[in-house]
DNA sequence: ACTCCACAGGAATAACCGGGCG
DNA sequence: CGCCCGGTTATTCCTGTGGAGT
C-alpha cells in the first residue's frame, strides 16, 4: 500500500529531525503479525490440536469447521497449531502434508485447487517425464484438477490437512460453479485408499453454514469450534502484549489505553480492529510530537477510522443512492417529499433521468438498513402521514468523498 | 366521530444486465 | 453470435394509516 509507506516516510523523517519516536517495531501492530504467545485462546489451540492430533498417528483427522466474528484469533490458532506440528514431523514416519489457503487470494475454485495441488508438489508446468502428473494454470475441467490432487494423495500415501480460510468466500462460487465439487472434496476419504484428506474451514460468517447444501454440512462439519469475541478486559491484556513489543516504554497512557480496548470491546470484541486502533492512535501521537499516547489520540484515531469508514461506504453506492444521501443532507425538514424534490432539482442539474417516488421511499429505507441514514414515521394529522430522515454523516465527509466526482461539481 | 392529508410500503409487472450455452 | 435464464432495478398501481382539524 502506497500510503502506508508513505506514512511510514513521513513518520521517518519526523523521526529523524527530531529524534522523538514513539513506535519502534511497527511490525508488531501490522494485522499480519504473528504473535508467539496468543493470550485468551487457550482452549481453542487446545481443541484445534485434539482435532487435529489423529494425524500424529496416521489416521485421519476429522473435518473441521471453525466460526467467529473477524479479529477472533481463528487464523492465528489455526496457523500456530499448524507450524506446531509441522516442527513434530521430523520425528514422525508418516507423510503429513498441511496446506493452508485464502479463499481471498484465490479467487476461484480453480485457482484454490491449484493452490492446494502445488503446495502438495504438483508442478503447475508440464514435466521433463511425461508419465507425471501437472496442472496447468488454466484449461483443464475442476473434476479433473479435483482427480489429480486425489491421485497424488493415494500415491504418495499422504495424510493431508487442507486449510480453507474465509470459506464463506467460496460458498457464492461454489452454489454458480461446481456445485457438488465441495462435497466432493469433503468426502473424498472415501476415495482415498492410502492416506487421506481433511478440510478445515474457517469462516467469518455465523450463518454461513445455512447456506449450505446439507449433505455438505454433515460431512465438514463433522467437528466444530466456535471463537467466542473477546472481552474488554481480555483485549486490554492483548494490547498491553503488543504495546510491551511496538512502543518504548511508557509511551501509551492508562487511560488511553483502557479507552482504546472499551471503544473496540464494545463494537465486537474485535482484537484487530483495537490494535489497529492503537496504531492509528500511535502514529497521530507521533505526529503530533507529543510524548505519550493520549486518551484523545484514541479518540481522534476512532473519528478517522469512522470516517474513513463511511468514505469507503459512501463510494460504494449508486449514483441515485449517493445524490438522495446528499439531498437528505440538504433537506431542512427532512420529510421524503422535501427530499424527493430535492433530489429532482439535482438530477436536472447534472440532466439525469430523475427515478419515481416509490422507488425513492425503497432506496431510503435500504440506505436506512445500512445504516447511512436514520429514518423515524410520523403523523402530521391533517398534514398527512410520512418519513422524517436524518443523517449522521458530516456533510464535509461527504463533499471530500464526491468532490473528485466530475459528475457532482454542478451541485457542490 | 369523521375526514382527509401525504405519504409508507405491498404486489405485480416490466426493463435491464451479466453470464452460460449451443 | 444470438438466445435464454436468473437476478436485480425500476415502474405502475394500489391499499393502508395516525392523528390534527373540524
Amino acid at each position: 500500500m502506497v500510503s502506508m509507506f508513505d506514512d511510514h516516510l513521513k513518520n521517518l523523517l519526523n523521526s529523524i529531525k527530531n529524534g522523538k519516536t514513539l513506535i519502534k517495531d511497527r511490525n508488531v501492530l501490522h494485522f499480519s503479525y504473528f504473535p508467539d504467545n496468543i493470550l485468551h485462546r487457550q482452549d481453542e489451540q487446545e481443541k484445534v490440536l485434539q482435532s487435529l492430533s489423529p494425524i500424529l498417528k496416521g489416521s485421519r483427522p476429522s473435518n473441521l469447521l471453525i466460526y467467529g466474528k473477524p479479529g477472533t484469533g481463528k487464523t492465528l490458532v489455526v496457523k500456530k497449531i499448524l507450524k506446531l506440528i509441522i516442527d513434530n514431523i521430523k520425528t514422525n514416519k508418516f507423510p503429513i502434508k498441511l496446506v493452508y489457503t485464502n479463499s481471498k487470494d484465490e479467487m476461484t475454485l480453480y485457482g484454490l485447487l491449484v493452490s492446494l495441488g502445488s503446495q502438495l508438489g504438483i508442478k503447475s508446468k508440464k514435466p521433463l517425464q511425461n508419465n507425471e502428473d501437472w496442472i496447468p494454470k488454466t484449461g483443464l475441467s475442476i473434476s479433473m484438477v479435483f482427480n489429480i490432487i486425489i491421485k497424488t494423495i493415494i500415491k504418495n500415501n499422504f495424510n493431508t490437512v487442507f486449510v480453507i480460510d474465509e470459506i464463506d468466500n467460496l460458498a457464492d462460487l461454489i452454489s454458480k460453479t461446481g456445485k457438488d465439487i465441495l462435497y466432493q472434496l469433503t468426502r473424498a476419504n472415501e476415495r482415498i485408499i492410502h492416506g487421506s484428506l481433511t478440510i478445515i474451514g474457517i469462516s467469518n460468517d455465523l450463518t454461513f453454514k445455512e447456506r449450505l447444501d446439507p449433505r455438505v454440512i454433515s460431512s465438514l462439519s463433522e467437528e466444530e469450534i466456535i471463537f467466542p469475541n473477546y472481552n474488554v478486559h481480555q483485549l486490554k491484556e492483548i494490547l498491553i502484549e503488543r504495546i510491551k513489543q511496538a512502543f518504548i516504554p511508557n509511551s501509551v497512557e492508562d487511560s488511553a489505553l483502557n479507552l482504546c480496548s472499551a471503544l473496540a470491546g464494545r463494537e465486537h470484541g474485535d482484537a484487530r480492529r483495537a490494535i489497529d486502533l492503537l496504531r492509528v492512535a500511535g502514529e497521530i501521537a507521533e505526529r503530533e510530537q507529543s510524548n505519550m499516547v493520549k486518551q484523545y489520540h484514541i479518540k481522534s484515531a476512532y473519528k478517522k477510522m469512522e470516517e474513513d469508514k463511511e468514505v469507503t461506504a459512501i463510494k460504494s453506492y449508486s449514483l441515485h443512492e449517493k445524490l438522495l444521501i446528499l439531498s437528505v443532507l440538504k433537506a431542512k425538514k427532512f420529510y421524503t417529499g422535501e427530499i424527493y424534490a430535492i433530489y429532482k432539482e439535482f438530477c436536472k442539474k447534472i440532466s439525469q433521468k430523475e427515478l419515481t417516488q416509490r422507488r425513492v421511499t425503497q432506496i431510503l429505507s435500504e440506505l436506512e438498513l445500512s445504516g447511512m441514514i436514520n429514518g423515524r414515521i410520523i403523523s402530521q394529522g391533517i398534514h398527512g402521514r410520512t418519513k422524517k430522515y436524518t443523517s449522521s454523516i458530516s456533510y464535509q465527509t461527504i463533499i471530500n468523498t464526491l468532490k473528485n466526482d466530475t459528475i457532482f461539481c454542478d451541485i457542490l
